[in-house]
DNA sequence: GATTTGTTATAGTATATATAGAACAGATAA
DNA sequence: TTATCTGTTCTATATATACTATAACAAATC
C-alpha cells in the first residue's frame, strides 16, 4: 500500500517513485506487471495527476519502467550488471550522507550494519 | 580547499556544508579550530554573505559547529555514540538511495564495496 | 461510439534558493 | 577611544521547484 506525508520535506513525486522501487525490490511488482493510469492512481493517492505523471517519468529515467504513450506503464526486467555512470552517480548520492555518518561517530562496520538493517526493513514491510 | 559549483541541483549552501564537515573527517578542522567570518568565507567562494550563514547554521543545527554571536564558529568535538534520534534519520536519508542501489541489481556486498570506496575518497581527498 | 490513455498547454499558489543592501550591538584591535 | 569586524536581523528582488487546477488533443481500448 501506497502513502504519501505531506508533512515530509519530500516531494510527492519522489516519496512516490521511491515506494514503488519498494514493491519492485520486494516482488510485489514483477517485469511485465502495469503501473495503474496516472489518473487512477492520482485519485487513490488524493494527488493530482501532474504529481503521478511525474514520478512515472522519473521512474522511466530510472529505466524502472516503460511508458508506452496511450497504453500504460510497465515494469521493466532487472538490470543484470551496474553501469559505470548510474554507479558514480549513486556514490554521488551516497557520498554526503556516508560523510554524515562518520562525523557523527560511526565507523565503517557501524554503517555496514545500518545498511543491512535498511535492506532488511525494505524487505519486510 | 573548498569549491563551489553552481551548475549542480545541490544547494551552495549544502556543498559547503558536506565539504566542511569531510574537512572534519579528514583531520583538516580539528575541535576548537574556528572558521572563517560568515564574510570573509563568502567573499573567498565568491557567494553572498547569506549563504555561507546559512551553511554555518545548518552545521551548528548538525552539532558539528557552535556559533558565538559577535565571536566566530568553532568546531565541536565528535561525539562518541551516536543518538538514536540521528541514527533514525541517516536511516532516513540512506533508505531511497539502497532501494537505487538495489533496483539497479547491486547486492549487500557490493553496497558494502561502494561504501568502503567513498569512505576511503572522502580521506584521500 | 464512448471511454480511457498519456501528452501538452496554460495558469496560479507556495516554498526554497540566492542575491543585495542596510542597520544594529557587541567583541576585538589599532 | 576609535575603528574595524563580528553575527544577527530586516527588507527586497529574482529564479527555480513543487503542486494543483483545468482544458484539450489524438490514439488505443472497450
Amino acid at each position: 500500500m501506497i502513502s504519501l506525508n505531506h508533512a515530509l520535506d519530500i516531494p510527492l513525486y519522489r516519496q512516490l517513485s521511491t515506494q514503488i522501487m519498494e514493491s519492485v525490490v520486494r516482488g510485489e511488482l514483477l517485469a511485465g506487471d502495469t503501473l495503474p493510469s496516472v489518473r487512477a492512481l492520482a485519485g487513490d493517492l488524493g494527488v493530482n495527476m501532474h504529481t503521478v505523471n511525474k514520478s512515472y517519468h522519473e521512474l522511466e529515467a530510472k529505466g524502472i519502467i516503460e511508458i508506452v504513450p496511450k497504453k500504460g506503464a510497465v515494469i521493466k526486467a532487472k538490470e543484470q550488471k551496474i553501469s559505470t555512470k548510474r554507479l558514480e552517480g549513486l556514490s554521488d548520492e551516497f557520498r554526503p550522507i556516508v560523510v554524515e555518518a562518520l562525523i557523527n561517530g560511526m565507523n565503517q562496520e557501524e554503517i555496514y550494519m545500518l545498511i543491512t538493517n535498511i535492506i532488511s526493513k525494505v524487505r519486510e514491510d
